[in-house]
DNA sequence: CTCCAGGTTCTGC
DNA sequence: GCAGAACATGGA
């Protein structure tokens, strides 16, 4: 199947530290979440993918976002136009919640590498084959301590067993109706959720724009080309972008992890 | 063999 | 409230 995508770059969005269940073969990205089991590739402005609904294609790689305002608005911000001219088709996805928050438990003291490795694990231990992938498993199905030390989640194995137990699919149902400040305060009682991974599950899972996760890249970048402290970061940069604040973040995160240093 | 990694939690002031 | 340390695992 076969959709138009303008202003659209799949290699930067998907490579940008926010999706982690795909690998790249024979010029397709495999890609895995959830339920989903489906492959994709860009040509120019035509996306092309197997496996999948074009309506979940354009939910999950922000093609329904309003493109060119957002850049046309963070390129007024000199610090920020170098990375968005750079990484200029880079979008935010709008991913399945319960496998975000896994992925950003499985993040915590971790890098990008290791987690896919750990969530693929736990796909093949407790997810289904589908198209010689696996799907991941639904809330509830994590359900074996041992299984998921197995996946070389180490001290993270625990809070991923906790909330197995604490969530299902209509809690986050709940948290996209809840306004930003509140789905946090939800989020961050939840085991092994403080408040940068409840802002990557806003962000990239709830479709909260204005989140903006601070971790130690972001934290030296925004030292570095705004002088913030730690402290005052997520409201500087709140109020600097509003809702565009999450588009700021995956712009320099992506760019300070490659271009930069 | 050390060091460190998309932080969180527990502890002790 | 706020610093300091512990927390598994694996790659550099």
């Amino acid at each position: 199947m076969n959709i138009p995508a303008k202003k659209f770059n799949l290699k930067h969005t998907l490579e940008s530290g926010q999706f982690f269940r795909y690998y790249e073969k024979d010029g397709w990205y495999y890609c895995q979440e959830r339920d989903k089991v489906f492959k994709i590739k860009q040509d120019k402005n035509k996306l092309s993918f197997e496996g999948t609904t074009s309506k979940h294609v354009k939910i999950l790689f922000g093609l329904e976002h309003e493109y060119p305002n957002i850049i046309k608005k963070l390129k007024k911000d000199n610090e920020l136009s170098e990375a968005v001219k750079q990484y200029e088709g880079l979008r935010l996805m709008r991913r399945d919640p319960w496998e975000t928050l896994i992925s950003f438990q499985c993040s915590v003291m971790s890098n990008i590498p290791k987690i896919r490795k750990n969530m693929n694990l736990l796909a093949q231990k407790f997810g289904n084959p589908k198209n010689n992938d696996y799907t991941f498993p639904n809330p509830g199905q994590i359900n074996s301590l041992e299984k998921i030390k197995q996946c070389s989640t180490g001290f993270r194995a625990e809070w991923i067993q906790k909330v197995n137990e604490m969530v299902d699919d209509n809690y986050f149902e709940k948290l996209k109706k809840m306004n930003y400040n509140n789905a946090v305060s939800e989020l961050i009682k939840l085991p092994g959720v403080g408040r940068k991974v409840a802002d990557c599950i806003c962000l990239f899972g709830l479709g909260k724009m204005q989140a903006f996760p601070v971790d130690v890249w972001i934290e030296r970048i925004m030292l570095q080309k705004y002088g913030t402290d730690r402290k005052e970061i997520i409201n500087f940069a709140q109020q600097k972008w509003g809702n565009l604040a999450g588009y700021a973040q995956q712009f320099l995160y992506h760019w300070g992890r490659n271009a930069n240093t």
